[in-house]
DNA sequence: GGGGGAAGGACTC
DNA sequence: CCTAGGAGTCCTTCCCCC
């Protein structure tokens, strides 16, 4: 397979099919004589610009020497382990090859050559600029002293960067100081001063701006900027000077040379990208290097080629571009860290050349998508398109610490960060849906736990209250030894952006919240007579469960601490502050409780089109209609046979509930898989697309029936909601509003529609709760009859569930329940019921409140929740090519033969 | 088989 | 004497469910 370029036009051909020896090799670096007993993953890396020349050897020892013995020592080895069998996997894997997979390999490489080839676009010119050494930079140009000494900025535990002096000495970004300074005892450590820095990245950035208006900023100090059309101005500019001017700066004379018609892009090039550096310089006294290059990944190599305070311009052409490739190292490539560099050194590839050698085994060997991403590298494609479009996906805080294993300091440590995120995720106007734990122990073992809320949110209590149940699930998992950890940090993520200046619609949360904080003073009225009180016993928690009470989270200091506390959960008994965080704890309480069976869809985006929204608005109305006010398996049926003739989607495999009925009475005796707690919540209160197409009951335990699809039915909800509006004013009629205040006092205070709204919701349900709820409650409790499938790992016998038994699982009280909302008395003692119907009393708030705004607000609303770029692509992925390769892989993996066939050239 | 969520890992600065 | 980051993205794998 020995392949040279050709000066044909495709450059990148086969010549012959010869076989290159591929040398096994483990993580250990054959270019370094000293190994870190085989730790390649903490030798020096002397990749970095100013590192030439070094004592490897000497500078690893070292290394060596002062990490022996730690635990990060022995986490690097157990890691070092996995790489290493991971090579060893692959190397067999690639022993078993036969000479006929790699022809037919290297044959659909080779057409995925030419489909790649035609991607290829030269006619762009980008440029990235690095400032260099940036921090150090920073500081020694505000302290000269530091100028000509090896210093570092950032501690003793960690280095963000080091100047030049420094790097001669083996100290370099990444180190810990205290192993720097073992390497260069004389080092000076400056702390980092981001305020600082940033300051100065806003100047450079200015000029930049100057260059390419969307020029791409990838961190403080380096960013991408496609000067193409900057160049085109710039030239046409020359042509017009050089006539009436020939000194427009030192560096044109050698432009200008070439005349009226003829300037040279690459001197234009060259002249304008130093141009830009000299501005950087002037204003801010830093040295910059800048690379050009037609994409962005050979724009990346080059600004590290004339490192630092040079600049390098790579041709526009594909030979220009295949010389350079065909000697760069693969760890030179973005993308390429140090475990890809292992394993492409195990199968003898160092060079992008080789890579392009080797492409049938790296096909073969490799996803798709690393095969691609390969493939591109060794012909030098990149993407050629520098835009500013990407949204941030998650945000997160995390800190490392000294050992703590106390559970309430880790739990205290959990809130601050929790109040830290929340903060930042406020100050950026976002709200985000799932919350992540991240915990590393004192071993360096990092896990992470995550978990989908119901709503959005920025309020830290929500984040806290998931980020808990989480680090309670690690600390029970670790009993009875104490979780021991020296980092945590909180994420979250599916976040939703809010746009400036349309604030005054504000988020649904934030509408949720505020309009449980408006009845929250109603509710403390009530409270004392609530059955939500501390005369209900703690029942499952999964963050208590099993746990001495000394590891316990203290629930009881949580309400010292908060005077505000309010309400309790009648399942765990936790506090919230209002009803907007106990609906939510409730959600999860029980969501913790019945998973991992528990299947609750959350829609991954965490936004909703227009179609998606009024559908899931009508599905709200409908499951409430249908869950408050079903009476019997006709109504049901025909509210099935509604939903499905409607716009909604109709589910596959749908039966009938009474077809359901007729089965279920078939099998009185619930599966073994039952007996695990399979409570069935029914979707709640996220405006996700998921909540339509949710399976709102599980099958299980009658695995053997079809599943039971209990839709939204009518859309009477939203017809009753549109009824209780005058088209024109918006505002309920007269006759409306009577009726309600005659069942709910306080509605007199109503200020607007959609308080009033929701208040002729909540008189619905009242209305329907005395003479409905009873009978349907019975109705979905029967075995024989059941419209919620309930399954419970019921410790008295096999048998179907009745409603106490159920009820008693989850720690119900056997008093009657009462909504905290509307307050309506429950004979059910289900608390997914009282639950569901939480939700459905404070959705009613905001679907009330969107029906009820104008339809400006309305398509704003919509707009600002779709028109975020959540689905784009990320600019890193690679695009046409993508479906390329697809189509191409199909052949590959899935139809071996056809490509055979269908492959001629 | 594909979509989606969770978990882990690699990589970047 | 001790001491190995923080924030973010993307990809892969596994599992569940439809």
């Amino acid at each position: 397979m020995n392949i040279t370029p050709t000066e044909s036009k495709n450059s990148f051909v086969v010549k012959s099919q010869e076989e290159i020896p591929i040398k096994l090799e483990t993580g250990s670096a054959p270019s370094s004589n000293v190994k870190i007993a085989g730790l390649k993953t903490m030798e020096i890396n002397d990749g970095k610009a100013g590192m030439d020349g070094l004592d490897k050897e000497y500078i690893n020892q070292v290394i060596f020497n002062a990490s022996k013995g730690t635990s990060f020592f022995d986490h690097q080895q157990k890691r070092q382990q996995r790489i290493d069998q991971k090579i060893q996997e692959m190397m067999t894997m690639c022993s078993q090859l036969t000479e006929a997979q790699k022809k037919t390999a290297e044959e659909k490489m080779d057409m995925f050559t030419l489909v790649l080839e035609k991607e290829r676009d030269l006619s762009r010119t980008i440029v990235h600029i690095d400032m260099d050494a940036f921090y150090a930079a920073v500081e020694m140009r505000d302290d000269p002293s530091l100028k000509e000494i090896p210093m570092a900025v950032g501690s003793l535990s960690m280095l963000s960067t080091s100047n030049y002096h420094a790097r001669k000495f083996g100290v370099r970004a990444a180190m810990p100081g205290f192993i720097a300074k073992k390497l260069c005892p004389n080092l000076i450590i400056v702390p980092c001063n981001f305020k600082k820095y940033t300051e100065v990245s806003k100047q450079v950035r200015e000029i930049m701006r100057d260059y390419d208006p969307d020029f791409l900023p990838m961190s403080l100090d380096e960013a991408y900027l496609d000067i193409t059309d900057f160049l085109q101005q710039r030239k046409q500019q020359l042509v017009k000077q050089n006539l009436a001017d020939d000194k427009i700066e030192d560096s044109t004379t050698e432009v200008l040379k070439y005349g009226h018609l003829e300037l040279d892009t690459n001197s234009i090039v060259e002249m304008v990208v130093k141009e830009l550096r000299h501005r950087i310089f002037q204003k801010t006294q830093l040295t910059a290097s800048a690379g050009i290059a037609p994409n962005m990944m050979l724009a990346k190599v080059c600004s590290d080629k004339n490192k630092p305070n040079g600049q390098f311009c790579l041709q526009s052409t594909k030979e220009a571009v295949k010389d350079f490739i065909t000697t760069l190292p693969v760890k030179k490539v973005p993308g390429i860290g140090p475990v890809q560099e292992q394993l492409l050194r195990a199968l003898g590839i160092t060079t992008c050349w080789d890579l392009w050698k080797q492409r049938a085994v790296v096909s073969l060997l490799f996803s798709p998508n690393s095969a691609n991403f390969y493939m591109r590298v060794a012909m030098g494609l990149g993407c050629t398109e520098v835009k500013n479009d990407s949204t941030r996906k998650s945000k997160s805080v995390e800190e490392t610490f000294g050992e703590i294993c106390e559970p309430k300091k880790l739990y205290n440590k959990c809130e601050e960060l929790c109040r830290e995120l929340a903060e930042d995720l406020q100050s950026e106007g976002m709200t985000g849906k799932v919350v992540g734990l991240k915990i590393k122990t004192v071993k360096f073992d990092l896990r992470t736990r995550s978990m989908s809320l119901q709503y959005p949110t920025s309020d830290w209590r929500n984040i806290f209250r998931v980020a808990k149940q989480l680090l309670s699930a690690e600390i029970t998992l670790a009993y009875p030894e104490p979780l021991k950890l020296r980092l945590m940090g909180v994420r979250i993520a599916n976040l939703i952006h809010e746009v400036p200046g349309e604030s005054q619609q504000g988020l649904m949360t934030d509408f949720f919240y505020q309009k449980n904080q408006e009845k929250h003073n109603i509710q403390n009225n009530k409270k004392q007579e609530s059955e939500f009180s501390t005369e209900i016993q703690p029942q499952l928690s999964l963050s208590n469960l099993n746990l001495p009470v000394s590891l316990q989270f203290d629930d009881h200091q949580s309400i010292q601490n908060n005077r505000n506390v309010s309400f309790c959960c009648p399942v765990c008994h936790q506090p919230s502050q209002d009803l907007y965080e106990l609906n939510g704890h409730l959600d999860e309480c029980l969501t913790l409780q019945s998973s991992p069976l528990m299947n609750v869809h959350v829609g991954s985006k965490g936004i909703v089109d227009k179609t998606e929204f009024s559908d899931c608005v009508r599905a709200k109305t409908d499951k409430k209609l249908h869950t408050w006010s079903s009476t019997s398996l006709e109504t049901f049926d025909e509210n099935c046979s509604t939903y499905s003739s409607n716009n909604l989607e109709t589910p596959k495999n749908k039966t009938t509930y009474s077809d359901n009925a007729d089965t279920l009475l078939n099998k009185s005796v619930p599966s073994e898989s039952s007996k695990k707690l399979n409570m069935v919540v029914t979707n709640r209160t996220s405006f996700s697309k998921h909540l339509v197409k949710s399976e709102l009951y599980r099958k299980e335990p009658f695995q053997n029936t079809t599943n039971v699809v209990v839709s939204p039915a009518v859309s009477k909800g939203m017809e009753y909601v549109r009824s209780m509006d005058t088209p024109n004013t918006g505002r309920p009629n007269t006759e409306s509003v009577n009726k309600i205040e005659a069942f709910i006092p306080w509605s007199k205070t109503a200020k607007n529609s959609a308080v009033l709204s929701d208040k002729i919701e909540c008189c619905e349900s009242l209305k329907n709760k005395t003479y409905e709820m009873e009978s349907f409650n019975k109705l979905r409790m029967t075995p024989n009859q059941p419209s919620v499938s309930m399954a419970s790992n019921s410790l008295h016998n096999e048998e179907f569930p009745t409603s106490n038994s159920v009820c008693q699982e989850f720690g119900c009280v056997t008093e009657s329940l009462s909504c905290p909302v509307c307050d309506i008395q429950f004979k059910s003692q289900s608390l997914v019921l009282l639950n569901e119907h939480i939700d459905n009393c404070l959705n009613k708030v905001a679907i009330k409140e969107i029906l009820s705004s104008d339809s400006s607000d309305y398509g704003k609303f919509v707009k600002r929740k779709t028109s975020r770029s959540y689905e784009k692509p990320s600019r890193k992925k690679i695009k046409t090519q993508d479906i390329a390769l697809r189509h191409i892989d199909e052949y590959f993996c899935k139809k071996p033969q056809k490509i055979k066939e269908s492959h001629c050239e």
